[in-house]
DNA sequence: GATGAATGAGTGTTCATTCAT
DNA sequence: GATGAATGAACACTCATTCAT
């Protein structure tokens, strides 16, 4: 993949930025180039339409998290601390920047996310993959499917994110350790 | 609660409908309105706005989560089955209507979910935290918060359900159960 | 003339009352009717449509200035006294329901007063015809038309109450005595 | 004050000359669009809104009568000639454009006439206090406050011009002859 | 490439009027 | 006669997109 020219990376955050506080609808193409510090027009240099805009985005937030949570991976720990380290990085980086995390909700129950994208090649899922399978042909991991331990620990992490985010106040309010979710989860995806 | 009025009812259940395959924006009042058989001014007889019939529809959905949830649950059998039952039925019913799943999740990321209806009241949120206190109280379920518990599920009933609907294609082609994120997710929550 | 159904005289003031506040545009028909106790639909047994219910307003406030000022009118006192007497009464009755000198000025400048409406016979025009003309007759007034020192007359009455309803903080403020305007009118009429 | 943009006051010229016709209300943005022959989103380029568009308008109208009543007057010569100029000139501005008279009207007695606006600088206003402050200190008007000669003369004015405007055919049938009120406003304001 | 004024289809909402009860 | 739910045309305003500069 050729790097990102320099503006069009500039569009893309901002408007990554924007989603998060005000929703695909309620991001205008012109208040996504202000923030951007360009011209309205200028966007259609670099993107077709506004649906092009999100589509690319949801590539780029997807690459951040591939990056993020496969580049702080270290094969020559065990297992079971590789799997912390993965759900603590994911979960890290959704705390860092909440607009991923955002983006990719909404993105993800959107018109916007097309069978098409769905169906394009996705190395953050091929990572997944080779992931969990390590885990299962270690034996450490329930000999299932490797796309349902990922659809398990996926669904997790998202879970308390959103929670973390959305319903901040009463998680203090009621002392609620979102942290054990993690343990859970593992119960949830090691061999019994 | 008083019951409510038919036509309101049609509204709402083609609003329903219709949010799920556009989205909330991609669904106009008239839309809604053709949909429901109505005319477009004819909405505003049983809803102040836009944002008040999105509002009265997120009540709506959980009244029918919660009564399909909680009417199925039998408190005589053992609790892991009360468990899977609940898995079961809730399940099912996202599956029958995966409309009200879909307009969830939109609605709870979205600008409509105000602060204000967060903090209403919620027979569905009660109901759940009186089930898993049950299951912590019989020595059954890890000795943590039920609002944990209940966020444990709710995720991967929702993460389930959601590569249920979107990529029914993929599931069936690679041969995923997705049934065995009923006992990855028991194994989650239970005393180890 | 008939007279007037006690349910339609009372949409009539309703509507008067409401038109001083929100305007013509400002009132829609189910305010008028809420306003007057009975339903949208019953005002269409005495209206054939808004329009009409304003052309009749404006008879139905005429005749209450012909009436309050015609009434009041004593001929056997000197003419000068009768002017005077003219022109409290009609300040008084302006000052007493602003609803009609709002009525009456939004009424004459809007697209309801039809060419039609304006040819009408009436009264109230009549009477003052007479009134100034006895005026001149006496050699108390220029010898004008009548309708000339209707004019003159009308308008500064208008225009004092105009600014008495207004702008009444500024006319208090800066010890503006309007009643000089009668003053000064009758100094316009009388012959010099 | 900086000149305004070409095409605002194309916008506003138009929507002075269609608000005439048909107030207000009667006047679409896409109306006002359409005769300023700009598309109906343009005009929210150079206006907020309606209600903005509208409130320009009066500064714009009350510019217009001022720099022709006052570009008119000439100080060198004596009162009464100025008084006379003064109302032939601002008889003859609503005589040439009777939108900007008509717009006047609706204005002040409608909701858009605000307390703010009431309140803001009106070098009219202004203009109109010196000048019949002149007449005062030289001895040849009434020793009242310049604001009540205002009032009395803007009336007659106004008053003329409607009748001028709305009863023109009345007015020729009967031989009206609509100047005599300035002789008689004159009589009106000076001292006796 | 960059700009931002101009476009006009599309949206939520209002309200005069109708008509079944 | 009285009701008020239903209607649907009309409106103010938004915003993705274009294009002359």
């Amino acid at each position: 993949m050729e790097p990102i020219a320099e503006k069009k990376k500039l569009i893309l955050e901002s408007a990554l930025a924007l989603i998060k506080d005000h929703g695909f609808h309620g991001c205008p193409m012109s208040m996504m180039a202000k923030n951007a510090g360009v011209a309205a027009g200028t966007i259609y240099t670099y993107f077709d339409s506004k649906d092009d805009l999100i589509g690319e985005l949801f590539f780029y937030a997807k690459s951040i998290i591939f990056n993020h949570v496969s580049g702080s991976d270290d094969p020559s720990l065990d297992f079971k601390t590789r799997f912390f380290n993965y759900w603590n990085n994911l979960s890290e980086l959704y705390l860092d920047r909440p607009e991923i995390q955002s983006f990719f909700e909404q993105f993800m129950i959107s018109p916007f996310n097309t069978r098409e994208i769905q169906n394009a090649d996705s190395p953050w899922h091929d990572w997944n993959s080779n992931f969990f399978q390590e885990g299962i042909d270690k034996g450490i991991l329930r000999n299932l499917s490797p796309d349902i331990l990922f659809i398990m620990v996926i669904g997790s992490v998202n879970s308390m994110s959103k929670v973390r985010q959305n319903f901040s106040e009463k998680v203090a309010e009621r002392g609620i350790d979102l942290n054990q979710l993690a343990e859970m989860t593992w119960d949830a995806i090691r061999k019994q």
